[in-house]
DNA sequence: CGGCAAATACTG
DNA sequence: CAGTAT
DNA sequence: GCCG
């Protein structure tokens, strides 16, 4: 979710005052309080797609100080903005400005000062009450009140042109309120959301945000500490961890609880050895896929490309022959290719190959032939006729490898044979769907189209009930640049005795109505669990004023049930390898990992492996980190969970 | 030689 | 329910 | 296909 969103969702969680520990003479003292009340910020984080887990903890952090964090920037109500682009120390202006919808620095208001967060680190209970400086008298959490002290804005000014803004610069009191209304010029955060994620959002985050993360743990790498210090704030946990208390005070929909009391990290406390860890890991960690967190797409410069080549496009032909056999050399090759494109250098010899974890007698006898001969053969031999025929038919929705070779062994060839029911096959109602929307749903579509979609959809799930809980999934929440569909997550707290029953229902045919969905592919089956459940269609995006785009998008709503959300997330995220990768790594502990929860004591018939002779039970379901601890797998943001 | 992820929905 | 697809 |  964007950092807007967040601050939304923020706004609805109760305040539950931090505390804090004061040493006054000999004794300590916890005292509660409230120390951000009576201000109003707006966070600047520069992270257009979403809010990082650092970016949320900052907005717990104000937030369980009565702080408010405004989801849109707003001149009349802000009195502070804070600025926490990608390096703290040094703010970037034009990042600020581009999210405020300004064109100018000048354009904010003086008495709106500019600060850089460790402004509001500053703030500190005076135990003993005494008054000197810049000290604010506040309620705590009990009625009460407690003085307490911080800097001077102009002493953390993210700006040097900015920094008489506020209060403290100069003693001036007053008459400077009023000067530059600030409204903004541009558009602002608000309304920038309303089309969000069209054009300027992607054109700034256009590839796989994967890539960037990647290309940063390089260069921080070759480079040294300072760049590993920019680059694991941006992308791993390490925000200043909010006192013990709020762990209990954060409501359910916070994702960090666990995190937060396992971490109790003051902020960057030692990246380097964050970094070391990583290596180590990633060195000693033969294990699991979802250990090492992405190290992929380094393609540039990857020694054994040709081999790569070769043996992907043997791969692909396995990928559509129709045996259990073949779907698991696809598995094994997956991994292997994956071994070899990240091998740091050409591999020479049958012997090198067959020592790479993965690679295996018959992949190397492969690799020793392309390294020969430049060809592989087997690539001919399995190349027969029917394949072609058979992946055109496999990219008709509800086609699989075995509807396709009997459509191919019963003579049809082409898209229109199968229209005609060539032969007599037949074609269910849902292929019939897949036929007719063949090139649509074959076509990925802009992250920016993805996003508008859900986006519509969320306004009127929210319209229905205005407390659900509703995520856009998939490669979405992954970062990547273009989305094959959209999976969308729908859940809602149920702390005050509702919850979302009914509402996917009543979701359906409202976007119905809106001619937002136009077909359906399988309908929900809520006999179960009314809170459980899975749509599948196809959408349009919005139509506009004189634009008539209307190419069919493939589109997943999943309801489950609140207590189930991290699941359900790690579940529906993806990518597909690192779930399974996560959930072997589960079983190997002794756990059972699904889209309800991380299990222990399951047991499984050892005859029908597919039935579960003991459920177990439950130990972790409610956020993604707890279920990651538990794994012993280090935390990874959604776009570095790419393993494909 | 067995395991390799796990669940839901549709079809007949 | 088994087989298929997602 | 690879691994234990």
């Amino acid at each position: 979710m964007t950092a807007a969103e967040y601050a939304q969702t923020l706004q609805l969680k109760p305040v539950v005052p931090a505390t804090a520990t004061v040493s006054g003479g000999d004794s300590q003292r916890k005292w509660r309080h409230l120390l951000l009340k009576d201000f109003t910020f707006f966070y600047v984080s520069g992270e257009l797609t979403y809010a990082s887990q650092s970016t949320k903890k900052r907005m717990d952090y104000i937030h369980c100080r009565g702080g408010i964090v405004l989801p849109a920037y707003d001149p009349e109500l802000v009195t502070h903005i804070i600025v926490d682009t990608a390096n703290p120390d040094k703010p970037d202006a034009g990042v600020t400005l581009r999210t405020l919808g300004l064109k100018k620095l000048s354009d904010i208001p003086d008495h709106v000062p500019t600060v850089k967060w460790k402004w509001v680190n500053s703030a500190k209970l005076v135990p003993n009450g005494d008054r000197a400086g810049n000290f604010r008298i506040v309620e705590d959490g009990n009625g009460g009140h407690v003085t307490v002290r911080m800097d001077w804005e102009f002493m953390h000014s993210a700006f040097v042109a900015r920094v008489h803004a506020g209060k403290g610069f100069k003693n001036t009191g007053g008459n400077e309120k009023d000067k530059g209304k600030g409204k903004p010029k541009a558009k602002t955060t608000a309304q920038r959301k309303e089309g969000e994620n069209s054009e300027e959002e992607d054109n700034d985050s256009a590839e796989d945000i994967s890539d960037i993360s990647c290309a940063c743990r390089l260069i921080g790498s070759v480079v040294g500490v300072r760049l590993i210090f920019v680059c694991s704030r941006n992308f791993t946990q390490d925000a200043p961890s909010p006192p013990p208390s709020a762990k209990e005070t954060t409501p359910a929909v916070n994702q960090t609880k666990s995190v937060q009391s396992e971490r109790e990290i003051p902020f960057i406390s030692d990246p380097l050895g964050e970094f070391e860890a990583l290596a180590k890991e990633e060195k000693k960690a033969e294990g699991f896929l979802c250990d090492a967190p992405n190290s992929n797409s380094l393609t540039s410069e990857c020694p054994n490309q040709d081999i790569v080549d070769k043996l992907e496009e043997l791969m692909e032909l396995h990928r559509a022959k129709p045996t259990e056999e073949d779907k698991w050399r696809v598995y094994s090759y997956s991994k292997s290719i994956r071994k070899i494109r990240t091998y740091p250098h050409r591999i020479t010899s049958y012997e090198e190959a067959r020592n790479i974890p993965g690679v295996g007698d018959k992949t190397a006898l492969k690799i020793k032939e392309i390294l020969e001969t430049g060809e592989l053969r087997r690539i001919d031999i399995e190349y027969t006729e029917d394949l072609d025929v058979v992946h055109l038919f496999q990219g008709i929705y509800g086609v699989g490898q075995h509807i396709a070779y009997m459509w191919y062994s019963a003579g049809c060839r082409t898209l229109d044979d199968i229209r005609e029911r060539k032969n007599g096959i037949k074609v269910s109602d849902v292929q019939e769907i897949g036929l007719k929307y063949y090139d649509d749903i074959n076509t990925r579509m802009p992250r920016a189209e993805a996003g508008e979609i859900f986006t519509a959809i969320k306004r009127t799930a929210v319209s229905i009930d205005p407390h659900l809980y509703v995520e856009i999934m998939g490669s979405y929440r992954r970062g990547k640049a273009t989305c094959g569909d959209i999976d969308i997550l729908i859940t809602r707290p149920t702390d005050d005795g509702n919850s979302h029953e009914g509402v996917l229902a009543s979701l359906l045919s409202a976007l119905q109505r809106e001619g937002i969905i136009r077909e359906n592919l399988s309908m929900p089956d809520f006999k179960d669990d009314p809170l459980e459940a899975v749509y599948r269609g196809l959408c349009v995006r919005p139509l506009r004023e004189g634009e008539g785009h209307d190419t069919k998008r493939l589109v997943h709503i999943l309801t489950v049930p609140y207590k189930s959300r991290g699941a359900a997330l790690i579940y529906y995220t993806g990518d597909d390898i690192f779930n399974r990768s996560l959930r072997l790594k589960a079983n190997k502990m002794g756990y059972s990992l699904n889209q309800r929860g991380l299990f222990a004591g399951v047991v499984r018939s050892t005859e029908n492996k597919m039935i579960k002779t003991c459920d177990g039970h439950i130990i972790a379901s409610e956020t993604e980190q707890e279920i990651f601890r538990i794994l012993g797998v280090p935390w990874q943001e959604p776009w570095e969970r790419v393993r494909s």
